[in-house]
RNA sequence: GCCCGGGUGGUGGAACUGGUAGACACGCAGGACUUAAAAUCCUGUGGCUAGUAAUAGCUGUACGGGUUCAAUUCCCGUCCCGGGUACCA
């Protein structure tokens, strides 16, 4: 939404009588030489004023329809065209060009200026509106539009536009909006759209709303009165009548003579658009939170949830903070100083096809699919089609399929649909029969390949393809579950589910412990001090598993501590010095058998007491680093250098080089490069 | 339509402020141990070309351009995918 104009409107129609103005908001300026009718909110002002004394008696009957018709009416039936003509025309004052102006619910009053320039050609509403009502069409995006559907295009050059034509369309809305304001007939405008939020719940568990009716007039309650606690009850049904259980308790709603409450209660987002505040001091009886405690914890530090959240929970729970601000409470204003919107597990859904014609008879993605250009369409094929269609065959259209129908993955087989345990699923599907891949049907007796349609989608029980963690935790054990959760990728990236791969962190834990135990399973944890080797392997992954967890990088850690415990095998290392440290450091993301292990070593009290170990740079020094050389930018040799010698002398030694030698030809080099600690490059 | 993410091997993914693309793992191939299996261990594994081979060269991070000694990373344009949202003109 970004720019407004305005046109004129008149009564025409043989004489003008008197003239109005009418205003309409667009963001598409480039089409208005398309305008075919104006249409307003039925509660326009103008409509009033506008309405001949022909079409007075229909408007009349098209406002009665309108007002019978509820806010839900309005929301729920999207579809149906309705409306009424006024009589009046508007002048394009552009083209000139005289157009209805019509009434419809379908514009509502309280968005722009509540009326809109019709373009058929160019907006669905308005397509099927010009269709219902048999207004004609102009058409100023020549092929692109078909006259079967409305096409919203911005990259049509446009036609049978006056002053526009030629244009490219998204071209052609700062000219028009240029040409607008030049006339001083509208201009450029921002608008914005604010939606009401419904506040109430018919349920029990809520906050009550702390208002009192006194003849039907909602007030306040007073600040002495509060807190209005929710009152006890032991039915949770509804009362009846579109309220809440709430109204059910008459001795608390009807509290006193001709006082009454509300049998609402409030959202969830009511109160967590604000709980962490009150966290931070519970049980004060006086505020929501002390001063003191508030300016302790500040702000949430990070919030984790789902981009679900964004809108409204996250909303209020920013207009709360902003409000307390305001009022002087809080000291911040923003709720979280962080926000991470983790990643979902999706679903891998399956789908099978059932014919228009008869919903008994399931043709396999394949065979579906079998409708197309290129296809070969084996005899087989035309056979199982003229037996349904009762001709000469050919293939299935998808006009003559269903939408897919969502199967539960328990019965499929990768992509290939288990017929016996298809059946059995539902009664009505007993007496199915099925179309495979190759045409061949159970219709004649025929086994084959039914391979279903698939899609990844939210993980959901009504689309079937919900999986189970339990069945791996019974297989694997909830450490590897959870470790494998976080292995799968970055805490914000949405995937489906597939336990491909779960092996390699099971075989990691499995490794893990094995540094702790002998190959007869006993414990064999050594009181020795490390080298020099292991405790480089040590302080290297705490350094990384450190910065990794502040970054919320879980994968990477896990491959840390898998390197880790590749290169303390590969060294035999089975030192407490070296292996304490990692028990603590692991635990977070595998609790079970790190608290066990922590017990191994001697320790009573939990793992979880014990305190993240520090990890020092004296151990991670090098001295030496192997450079690799790059000629013209594409690496083709390595060298070793001190990390201290000077860049002057590295630059000596590779350009004595063999091999800046073999591809510089003789030729002195052009430039060099030397990043220490990094790279060396050499253009010849 | 709009807003927010994303696109890297057969697969999931890694690469800090531009500096050896493919860490770690899965899968696959070959091998060791074993009567056998499981488990474990070792080797190889982006693509193409040449060579018996060690190896060498080219190419490669959705696509097309650009900046740079150097681009998965920065800039411009295009396409595709996921999520949110909308009778909003």
């Amino acid at each position: 939404m970004e720019r407004g104009s305005g046109l004129p409107a008149g009564q025409a129609g043989g004489e003008v009588t008197k003239s109005e103005i009418l205003t309409v908001f667009t963001t598409r300026p480039d089409t208005i030489f398309g305008v075919d009718f104006m249409v307003l909110a039925p509660e326009h002002e103008l409509v009033k004023k506008i309405t001949t004394e022909a079409q007075r008696a229909e408007v009349e009957k098209y406002l009665t329809y309108v007002e019978s018709r509820s806010e839900v009416d309005r929301m729920a039936e999207v579809k149906k065209v309705t409306g009424a003509f006024t009589g009046a025309y508007a002048i394009n004052p552009f083209s000139g060009r005289h157009v209805p102006v019509w009434i419809s619910e379908y514009v509502l009053a309280g968005y722009g200026t509540g009326a809109i320039m019709a373009v058929p050609c160019g907006d669905e509403r308005d397509h099927k509106f010009a269709k219902h009502f048999n207004i004609p069409i102009t058409n100023i995006i020549g092929a692109n539009y078909t006259g079967e559907e409305a096409n919203p295009t911005k990259e049509a050059v446009l036609e049978n536009s006056g002053f526009l034509n030629g244009l490219v369309m998204h071209q052609a809305i700062d000219v028009a909006i240029d040409e607008i304001e030049k006339r001083g007939i509208g201009q450029r405008q921002v608008n914005y759209k604010m939606r009401d939020a419904g506040w109430s719940r018919q349920r029990y568990w809520g906050e009550p709303f702390p208002v009192v009716f006194k003849d039907e007039l909602p007030y306040a309650m007073s600040e002495s009165e509060l807190p209005l606690e929710l009152p006890p009850a032991d039915n949770f049904k509804s009362a009846g009548n579109g309220e809440g259980p709430l109204a059910n308790l008459k001795e608390w709603i009807d509290f006193a003579p001709g006082l009454r409450r509300d049998s609402n209660t409030m959202p969830t987002h009511a109160g967590a658009a604000w709980y962490f505040l009150r966290y931070m001091d519970p049980h004060n009886k006086h505020a929501f939170a002390d001063k003191k405690a508030l300016d302790y914890w500040g702000q949430v530090d990070v919030y984790v949830g789902g981009s679900e959240h964004a809108v409204a929970h996250l909303l209020y729970a920013r207009l709360w903070t902003k409000v307390l601000h305001d009022l002087g409470y809080l000291t911040f204003d923003e709720p979280f100083k962080k926000l991470i919107n983790q990643g979902k597990i999706q679903g891998d859904s399956r789908f099978v096809y059932r014919l228009m014609s008869n919903p008994l008879i399931f043709v396999s993605k394949k065979a579906k699919d079998a409708y197309g250009f290129d296809k070969v369409v084996t005899e087989k094929m035309q056979r199982v089609v003229r037996h349904i269609r009762g001709e000469k065959g050919g293939v299935f259209r998808y006009d003559e399929m269903q939408n897919g129908l969502h199967v539960d993955i328990k019965l499929v087989d990768g992509e290939t649909l288990n017929i016996d345990k298809f059946k059995k699923w539902r009664t009505d599907f007993e007496r199915s029969q099925f179309i495979f891949d190759d045409g061949s049907s159970t219709i004649f007796d025929e086994t084959g390949v039914y391979t279903c349609g698939s899609a990844i989608e939210k993980m959901s029980k009504s689309y079937y393809n919900v999986v189970n963690p339990d069945d791996i935790i019974d297989d694997y054990g909830a450490d590897t579950l959870r470790l494998y959760e976080m292995f799968l990728g970055p805490l914000e990236a949405s995937k489906p589910w597939s336990t491909q791969g779960i092996d390699g962190v099971f075989k990691f834990l499995r490794r893990f412990w094995n540094l702790f135990h002998d190959n007869t399973g006993r414990f064999r944890v050594s009181e020795e001090d490390p080298t020099r080797e292991e405790l480089k392997v040590l302080h290297r992954t705490l350094k990384k598993v450190e910065y990794d967890i502040e970054h919320f990088s879980f994968n990477t850690t896990v491959s840390e501590f898998m390197i880790c415990a590749n290169e303390l095998s590969a060294l035999k290392c089975h030192k407490r010095k070296v292996l304490e440290p990692l028990v603590i450091a692991l635990a977070p993301y595998a609790p079970h058998i790190t608290e066990e292990l922590w017990s191994l070593l001697g320790h009573t009290d939990s793992v979880f007491n014990g305190r993240f170990p520090a990890w020092d740079e004296q151990y991670l020094k090098e001295s030496e680093f192997n450079y690799p050389i790059s000629i013209n930018g594409k690496v083709r040799a390595q060298m070793n250098f001190a990390l201290d010698m000077p860049k002057e002398d590295i630059e000596k030694q590779v350009l004595a080089s063999e091999i800046v030698r073999k591809w510089s030809e003789g030729k002195p080099p052009r430039k060099v490069i030397v990043v220490p600690g990094k790279i060396v490059n050499v253009v010849v």
